[in-house]
RNA sequence: GGUGGGAUAGCGAAGUGGCCAAACGCAUCAGACUGUAAAUCUGACGACUUAUGUCUUCGAAGGUUCGAAUCCUUCUCCCACCA
């Protein structure tokens, strides 16, 4: 693969670049001289679960690795160690050191499912930030301004709105951008929302004699509910380390709208490809939940392969296209203390069965019609009934529960 | 240090003595419609073996009152502005 053809994949998805002159040249020195760029990569072990949004960065990391590049994926225990305050009124809370290097394991973990480990440079902050002194950082401080900070536009808006900013989240990025120079960044990646902490980077890298980093951003990936980014306080992500049912079964509740983005960022799938695909969806050549079906079984097979994915594919046409029984039911086991004259009221069982957290919600439930015992509707939330071995109590489209005596 | 504002159910946000288990929006759950879609519509959304019933909730603790989310006192926490 020649230079260009190396710049244009490794391009393609991006959303903003700074600069594609750097970016080009650098590639072009790095072929030359027969070494590799160093692409920077952070991410934060406060949240150790990888999901689908992730993965857009990691595909891309990927490629870079793939066009011979080594990432250096940079662990940022320092910074959750102290706890990062951004956002939300509620402080995210300091990790201690025990639950940073846990995290870390298991981040890597799941990192390695898509980057290649030979061609990983894995730091932590703590290693340059630890040793620190109070007047590194006031020296380290002293190169950005207010101003500049106040350019972010998560930090404007929210000081236009009389919204709370703490020192520390301006600090953030200043660590952020230092630990490009550290570890001599040639490239940082981030998603849409790190622009300018990535920007910082190549500014502070200048100050400190650098060749400034180029940085690369690329789409931030909606979630389940296809409006907010996918994230895990948000709950409207998929993880990588999730079953493959429940990789299945969430990617089918995605909106016909919104698969193509991940037919795009998560699995890469190329511009025509995809082209014709809608295509095929307009003319009404193939059916959306037939391609939606596709979406799920890829990404399903892509963390736990191709019988796990077509099984669960199968199972997910069972209980929900045709209404039948999962092949996993919990059980209720009843001993003869929970019964009345050999009878059990539906409320308790619900509620024992983790179906209902109350008898109020059970009731709520039944008098919906969600309920049903042995495929037949309870409408009486009173309903004292005679438990059989076997017997099925379903709520909902979700709920399932076998009882055992 | 000073001044002002604030704390209400998962979140946002009304409510300034009884009609408040607390409007409304979002989220959630259920039903209808479907392709488990999405969108839409309907309903539910503190608990209690559903009762025009009881009990626990409106930052915390006390108090006033027949009656308090609402008034008073103290406390805790948060925010903005001025210094």
């Amino acid at each position: 693969m020649n230079t260009n053809e190396q710049l244009d994949r490794l391009v393609a998805r991006s959303v903003d670049l700074h600069t594609r002159e750097e970016f080009e040249r650098k590639l072009k020195a790095a072929a030359s001289e027969n070494r590799p760029l160093r692409i920077k990569y952070g991410a934060d072990p406060s949240a150790p679960d990888i999901h689908l949004g992730h993965v857009v960065g990691l595909n891309k990391l990927r490629e870079f690795q793939d066009g011979g590049h080594t990432v250096v994926f940079i662990i940022g225990d320092f910074t959750a160690m102290i706890g990062d305050p951004s956002g939300k009124s509620q402080t995210r809370k300091p990790l201690s050191r025990d639950q940073v290097k846990e995290n870390a394991v298991s981040y890597q973990e799941q990192v390695f499912k898509i980057l290649d480990p030979d061609r990983t440079e894995v730091r932590y902050n703590s290693e340059w930030l630890s040793p620190m002194g109070f007047e590194d950082v006031i020296r380290l401080s002293a190169h950005v301004t207010v101003a500049q900070m106040l350019a972010r536009d998560d930090f404007s808006k929210r000081y236009g709105a009389n919204q709370p900013i703490s020192l520390v989240e301006f600090l953030y990025p200043l660590v952020q951008a230092y630990d490009s120079v550290m570890v001599k960044a040639d490239v940082e990646l981030g998603g849409t929302d790190q622009l300018f902490n990535l920007l910082l980077g190549r500014e502070l890298q200048k100050v400190m004699g650098q060749e400034p980093q180029v940085i690369m951003t690329l789409p931030l990936l909606e979630g389940l509910d296809g409006v907010n980014k996918m994230s895990k306080s948000l709950g409207n992500y998929i993880g990588v380390t999730e079953p493959a049912k429940d990789i299945f079964g969430k990617a089918m509740s995605v909106s016909d709208d919104l698969m193509w983005r991940y037919f795009s960022l998560v699995l890469c799938m190329r511009e025509d490809e995809m082209a014709a695909m809608q295509e095929a969806v307009a003319s009404g050549a193939r059916h959306p939940r037939d391609v939606k079906d596709e979406l799920g079984r890829k990404l399903a097979a892509r963390f736990h392969g191709e019988a796990a994915a077509a099984a669960a594919s199968e199972e997910f046409a069972r209980v929900f296209s045709k209404s039948e029984l999962p092949e996993d039911i919990p059980e209720l086991t009843l001993s003869a203390g929970d019964l009345e004259n050999g009878t059990i009221g539906i409320l308790s069982i619900m509620v024992k069965g983790g179906l209902a957290s109350s008898n109020s919600e059970a009731r709520r439930l039944i008098t919906q019609g969600a309920v049903k015992i042995n495929d037949e509707k309870v409408a009486d939330p009173k309903h004292f009934l005679t438990p059989a071995d076997g017997m099925i109590i379903r709520s909902g489209k979700r709920g399932f529960l076998r009882i055992k005596l």
